[in-house]
DNA sequence: GGACTGACACTGG
DNA sequence: ACCAGTGCCAGTC
């Protein structure tokens, strides 16, 4: 796999359960605040399903993919709601509250 | 090797 | 505060 991929696979394997990250966080993670959308486009182009917790990586404004993805927004929510992630009236996930926050 | 694409983020009005 | 436009990086064709 290429290196960058690599890269945002294990940082988002590095998600903690009940916790979910923002592309552009993971993107300043790896040492590229401007590489937000390489982030989420490596989780597009390779959803590594079962191997790495794409469900748990959203959009900065804590909303999913779209739909396209795991099967469904829906399947997104309950996966993450299972995991104890908190979610607001609007259909997205709380940031303030379940935001990955390493450090 | 060149150009286009894409699950985002930020700035400006 | 919201909508629209621009910039960014890496991969694929």
């Amino acid at each position: 796999m290429k290196g960058y991929f690599s890269r945002v696979y294990q940082l988002v394997s590095s998600i903690p359960y009940g916790k979910v990250a923002t592309y552009g966080q993971i993107a300043a993670l790896l040492g590229d605040p401007r590489g937000a959308r390489t982030v989420g486009w490596a989780l597009h182009s390779n959803p590594d399903a079962g191997r790495v917790p794409c469900h748990r990586v959203v959009n900065r404004k804590g909303e999913l993919s779209g739909g396209f993805a795991f099967g469904g927004v829906e399947r997104q929510r309950s996966l993450l709601e299972e995991e104890g992630v908190h979610f607001l009236p609007d259909g997205r996930a709380d940031l303030e509250r379940d935001l990955w926050r390493p450090g």
